[in-house]
DNA sequence: AGACTTTTAAATGTCTGACAAATGAAAATT
DNA sequence: AATTTTCATTTGTCAGACATTTAAAAGTCT
């Protein structure tokens, strides 16, 4: 493991690359025990400060976790769904605020990762799946309910479609885009119409994977995705008429 | 921006933590300049090599920039589809690899996502997308070319295919998930027999993406899918009564 | 001998103070 | 007016100190 003298980056962001290299290319093995602080400082021929940002930068990616006490030190993290899942949401809800992804564009990514998903979970799918999404279906046809719940029953709802699929691959990428959209979705306000669409075809899915019947699944997510994003547009048009007004 | 006092994390963390909420909720806007580290450490009430810390976790994340010297400081960063997709990698791989994830269960998603691409690459492809995918089916043809290279030429031409839909969520999610396969991919040594069969499928596809024919790509991916995961079947077949024997 | 307590060494977490290097604005010079 | 120099500010790095945590090792008691 050797620093580049002559790259032009920080040493910490050097010593950082190099470590993470060794780990993503099997040098450094899951739970081995980095060598201390102070050893990495020797042999990087770095002050103590300097190995610890390099140390902060990889645990902030969940490549290193740290222990303190005696037999303490840095640990190659096995890391986790959860953790990749939990990153993966902070880029990707950024990534969409932040560089105008428009929500057409949003909402076929999202819709077209769902409906990947559809031919998996027809074939796995199992009674807590459904039980779960009908269930949620409830919870959406109840009057009066807010616009927050609304969006969080309809999160879980395909959340409950996309882990039918039993891949957590699939689970941990779709979870993601899934969970971004959500800022974009917040925008809309859902009236008892639009909701009522959207429950039937919510209906029209989980009748289908209970059936096994993965086309059909297929076409009611291609539908979900238009219907979404005409809601979406009517909600872009009616802001720039605003303006217009003003 | 606040610190729990009661939290038991790093101060390093808390503090990441706060600002990286900061930025998620728009309290910190893309490109504003955050104090410097002197008046950072001030607001927290802690030293500077801990906001230090801190700012070395965010910067690994990409969430901000730093920049040296008089008006210099951290700046929050626009984080770019190149950052994120390089992030993604790094975590994608390394899930993959520390988890015991299945080949079948990989290559059931990664083909899952690329055929969520379809519908959309028939429809917006266009001479370049189809030139590149016919120019690497020609370098895949050559006799003689390398393991190495045909996974190379191999990722290009599905590449080629995802960035056809011109969708960056879609193209940054999938182009994850491909390099992520790559280790797995390379267990596989490919004979000349299935390498023709491969060119066909690849042949069969472009020409369905030519064609706007989004079904008949849709039926060779799952047929490029199966086939793929019978080679990983039997790489590993191989392993285990090789294990056998000795 | 075994269970409990205390000590101790090693490691990370935090703080302080210092200097180096970079950088753009402002002042001085040509 | 253009160029050069100075200067203040800010990050990058270093050295050394102390606090805190932790588990092993040593000691103590029953």
């Amino acid at each position: 493991m050797k620093i580049n003298p002559n790259d032009a980056a920080d040493l910490s962001a050097q010593i950082a690359e190099a470590i993470r290299d060794a780990i993503i290319n099997g040098q450094l093995i899951v739970d081995e025990r980095l060598p201390s602080e102070a050893e990495l400082a020797e042999q990087f021929d770095v002050s103590r400060s300097t190995v610890r940002e390099a140390l902060k930068r990889l645990a902030a990616q969940s490549l290193i976790r740290t222990q303190r006490g005696a037999f303490g030190g840095a640990f190659v993290n096995r890391i986790s769904f959860e953790e990749a899942h939990g990153q993966q949401i902070t880029t990707s809800t950024l990534l969409l605020s932040m560089n105008a992804v428009s929500f057409d564009v949003a909402c076929d990514a999202r819709f077209a990762m769902e409906r990947a998903c559809a031919p998996f979970a027809a074939q796995h799918r199992n009674a807590d799946h459904l039980a779960t999404m009908r269930a949620e279906i409830h919870r959406q046809s109840q009057p009066g309910l807010s616009d927050e719940s609304w969006c969080a029953s309809d999160v879980a709802f395909h959340r409950a479609l996309v882990d039918a699929a039993d891949n957590p691959v699939l689970s941990y990428q779709l979870a993601g885009a899934v969970e971004a959209m959500q800022p974009l979705m917040n925008m809309i306000t859902f009236t008892a119409r639009s909701r009522e669409r959207i429950i039937a075809l919510h209906t029209d899915i989980t009748d289908a994977l209970e059936a096994h019947d993965s086309a059909s699944i297929e076409l009611s997510l291609v539908e979900l995705s238009s219907y979404t994003k005409t809601l979406g547009d009517n909600v872009i048009a009616a802001k720039k008429s605003a303006k217009k007004k003003r």
